[in-house]
DNA sequence: AATATCGGTTTTTTT
DNA sequence: AACCGATATT
């Protein structure tokens, strides 16, 4: 929509722009002219700089956006990649595919997937949903789901799949007779534990197929399958993409490996002309992968490191150029990281330098438990701010587990520090959340039994397991859907007419959310509030005397501010549209974007961690068992793959790095003494300045008592006996309700992330947003660290009993016409701010304002939280 | 059919 | 400690 030229500048007149600035290994990269290219990029090495120079560079010699393809892992990395090839190359990057390499697999499975047998409106399944499924199969099967749990056969079954081994294979192999979707078949004694695997994958595929639905897994996998079967499908995206650029590609799978393989038809036995830059050309596509071999941290998820090890061998006259110059963090920090990382064996050796300088040394702290680790870390992060000016969004908590949130959390809170929590449990798969995404999947795709299961009796309107049951029996014998099943409701045996009453409603009910949804199709937060009121789905957690369902409450209405976030972003939006960019989300793709500034410090896994990089880092729970954890310190492999995860922790870091342990961590409820982590003893003893080297239990039994420098001011916490979370209890923190603080905080304020799928603005994000015209929530200030307790009192906003569903998709009537350029106005969340910009797009105008440290956002009039001064 | 209670399991990391 | 599923109770 915007002339190219106001973007673009002298760039693409002048291609030596885009090099000036770079190292020359960083510009080789850029120039590189061939086939294939590895750019082993080390940590802060600079590689999305020459990812997106290179397709600047490319675009300046000639060749075409439309033919670039470029995939990442997490929507965040590709939204930060387009958001810095639109500053390079202004709305040229519009016409690029920069994808996941799940959300590319999904556009060409709704383009294409038909050759396959699936139908453009295929549910994307969960983990949680697979669950079920495997569950209901097992079930069926007489299987024994104590001894063969759901998770281990869907970990075996993404096993297969990440390999590309089709489960007619292994039906072949290991169970020839068995006949998926055969009725009746009772799963009795195996000769081999691979025998019951083949027949629930089986089983699994094809009652997936029958649902019109796909697993996580599938979406590559069968993407694949499309590929390879289908050659007008593969002709015309060999074509299409004649620039394939991967960027992770340590993670890849082989299944991600061949994906990419098929896309760039090397395989098509088509002749490389090796002059072959421009349009229109023939041959197989050019590649360039970006990945970092000591970064490989994903091994258990399937990632197989020798994709990057073999690319050389893999793809013809593939070069590599390494990039080595690391211009994140201090020399200290990256001797650290490089110490640690030499332990591993089987590595190419690679040092990474910087022009840094030595910087601060590494702080180190030994507390005697979680609690005063994490009181330890709050205290420093008091200090750094008000002493050293930091900013709290320059600072960041990580740690192997999410388990171990939880007492970094309570400090945090202690000490009435702002945070934001990334991962845990994430916002699609609340329970509520979840509920309400079931019934929007069932109306799309009727087929799609575990979600119309899911939502039977959700809410409880008296349709049970006989109820379930019934018709599940109904539907087998015939063979055809459960909701078809519900449709002949009539012709059930056994249906009495105490379950024919409710289930004939809740087939009215299917029938009448279908229609709406037909007719506002473009509206997918209209029919989700259509959805939540007419289910009853809101009507009875505003009715219930629970705590946490106000907090439930908020979560739904917050689903219904991304869904109008979607459509206000997506210029051709469906419900099918939206569903995708729900079930596509990372834990990381909540964070803010480069530019936008949080004002609160982050916490999270050190995997969530990957790509990202902060001032100061404390890497905490570096005990044995914890880091590296427990599960993983037998088997030499996994060690390293540990040890990685160490390499990327210290690698975040950019001028100052604090490791903390605790000499006694909880785990199951139980104390437990820890070991200090090995890691520690790798990092060259005179990088690591030891605030406190040992904990007060370990200096009495080492005897020695030697002067270090121990400004102990926690030391009183832990000297009682009992160290669990009752030792909290002597604090301001009332022991018995702080898991109500946990929902209402976590869930609301700061685990709901909103942006998504291609969203790096933020109009839900954190906008308390408007409920039937009263701001709902507010009494949470904006800043983050201090909880106002929803207690069970506030239920007088059980009010708005009125018709939620127009109060929910109504605004709160302020007209686009009053707002201009420079006026102030004031948000519930971030304050006071300037506008400086408006869009008037009707019942979607868009105000963009100011909010000064609180950065810029982009605000829907419709439902955001604001008052004109 | 819905709710209460007990007991066993759990925590690696995630698209 | 928290979550799940199975069992018992209403």
């Amino acid at each position: 929509m915007e002339p190219v030229q106001q973007n673009m500048g002298p760039v693409l007149c002048d291609p030596q722009t885009l090099i000036k600035d770079l190292n020359p290994q960083q510009s080789e990269a850029v120039k590189y002219y061939g086939q294939a290219l590895l750019i082993g990029a080390g940590a802060g090495s600079g590689k999305t700089r020459v990812l997106t120079r290179r397709i600047a560079w490319l675009l300046a010699h000639g060749i075409w956006a439309s033919q670039i393809l470029a995939i990442t892992f997490t929507n965040k990395a590709a939204a930060e990649m387009r958001e810095r090839l639109a500053a390079l190359v202004g709305s040229e990057a519009e016409h690029m595919w920069i994808s996941t390499f799940h959300s590319a697999c999904v556009r060409i499975l709704r383009r294409d997937g038909d050759q396959i047998g699936l139908e453009s409106g295929f549910s994307i399944y969960d983990t949680a949903d697979s669950e079920r499924l495997i569950k209901l199969i097992g079930a069926d099967l007489n299987i024994d789901l104590k001894r063969y749990t759901p998770r281990m056969i869907l970990g075996k079954i993404s096993d297969y799949k990440n390999s590309l081994i089709s489960w007619k294979d292994q039906l072949k192999t290991y169970a020839a007779d068995y006949r998926p979707g055969q009725r009746g078949y009772q799963m009795g004694r195996f000769d081999n534990v691979e025998e019951l695997f083949a027949v629930v994958y089986a089983e699994y595929q094809y009652r997936l197929s029958q649902a019109n639905a796909v697993d996580f897994d599938d979406l590559i996998m069968r993407t694949v399958e499309l590929l390879r079967t289908c050659p007008q499908a593969s002709d015309y995206y060999r074509h299409r993409f004649r620039y394939i650029f991967v960027d992770e590609y340590q993670d890849t799978n082989h299944a991600q490996y061949v994906l990419v393989r098929e896309l760039a038809g090397i395989d098509s036995g088509e002749q490389a002309d090796p002059h072959a830059a421009g349009a229109g050309k023939v041959g197989p596509s050019w590649i360039t992968v970006v990945g970092d071999s000591d970064q490989s941290i994903y091994a258990f998820r399937g990632a197989d490191i020798r994709n990057i090890q073999d690319f050389e061998e893999d793809f013809p006259n593939a070069k590599t150029i390494m990039l080595e110059q690391n211009y994140r963090s201090t020399q200290t920090i990256l001797d650290a990281a490089n110490a640690v990382i030499a332990k591993n064996e089987n590595r190419k050796p690679k040092k990474l330098w910087t022009a840094l300088g030595k910087g601060d040394p590494i702080i180190g702290y030994a507390a005697d438990n979680a609690q005063q680790e994490a009181g330890y870390i709050a205290s420093e992060i008091t200090r750094l701010h008000t002493e050293e000016g930091v900013a709290y969004s320059d600072m960041a908590i990580m740690y192997r587990a999410n388990a171990q949130s939880r007492s970094l959390e309570e400090a945090m809170i202690n000490a009435n520090l702002p945070y934001q929590l990334v991962g845990g449990t994430k916002f699609y798969e609340r329970r509520e959340v979840k509920d309400a995404i079931a019934y929007l999947q069932a109306i799309v795709n009727p087929a799609d039994d575990v979600n119309m299961r899911r939502i039977l009796n959700v809410p409880k309107r008296g349709l049970g397991a006989r109820a379930e049951g019934l018709v599940a029996m109904y539907a087998d014998r015939h063979g055809t859907t459960f909701f078809d099943g519900i449709e002949h409701l009539d012709r059930i045996e056994g249906m009495t007419g105490r379950t024919a009453k409710p289930l004939g409603a809740f087939r009215d009910l299917m029938h009448e959310l279908t229609d709406f949804a037909r007719e506002h199709d473009a509206k997918p937060s209209e029919v989700v509030a259509e959805v939540l009121s007419r289910s009853g789905l809101l009507e009875e957690l505003q009715r219930s005397e629970d705590p946490q369902d106000a907090s439930r409450v908020d979560n739904l209405s917050q689903l219904q501010s991304v869904a109008a976030e979607f459509e206000q972003n997506t210029p051709d939006a469906t419900l099918a549209g939206f569903l995708e960019t729900t079930a596509l989300v990372a834990d990381s793709d909540q964070l803010p974007g480069e530019n936008e500034d949080s004002g609160k410090v982050t916490m999270m896994t050190l995997h969530t961690a990957k790509g990202l990089e902060y001032p100061v880092v404390f890497l905490t729970g570096m005990e044995q068992g914890t880091f590296p954890h427990s599960r993983a310190m037998e088997d030499a492999s996994e060690l390293s793959e540990e040890r990685r995860l160490a390499y990327v922790g210290i690698t975040r870091a950019k001028r100052r790095l604090y490791v903390t342990r605790a000499a006694v961590r909880a785990q199951w409820g139980q104390a437990n003494e820890m070991m200090p982590s090995q890691f520690l003893d790798e990092i060259p003893e005179d990088l690591i300045d030891w605030k406190r080297k040992e904990a007060g239990m370990e200096r009495m039994r080492g005897g020695w008592r030697s002067g270090f420098d121990d400004d102990d001011e926690f030391g009183g916490w832990g000297d009682d006996d009992d160290f669990g979370t009752s030792s909290f209890g002597n604090s301001s923190f009332g022991g018995s309700s702080y898991g109500a603080h946990d929902r209402s905080y976590g869930s609301s304020s700061s685990r709901g992330g909103s942006s998504h799928g291609s969203g790096r603005s933020t109009y839900g994000s954190g906008s308390r947003f408007s409920y039937g015209s009263s701001s709902y929530g507010s009494g949470r200030s904006g800043k983050a660290g201090k909880v106002t307790t929803r207690h069970t009192k506030p239920k007088a906003l059980d009010k708005p009993k009125t018709a939620p569903a127009s109060a929910l998709s109504k605004d709160n009537n302020l007209d686009i016409a009053d707002f201009h350029i420079g006026d102030r106005i004031t948000h519930d969340q971030y304050g006071l701010g300037t506008i400086v910009d408006t869009q008037d797009k009707g019942r979607n105008s868009i105000i963009t304002v100011d909010f000064g440290t609180d950065g810029v956002k982009r605000l829907m009039l419709r439902v955001a939280p604001i008052e004109k001064l």
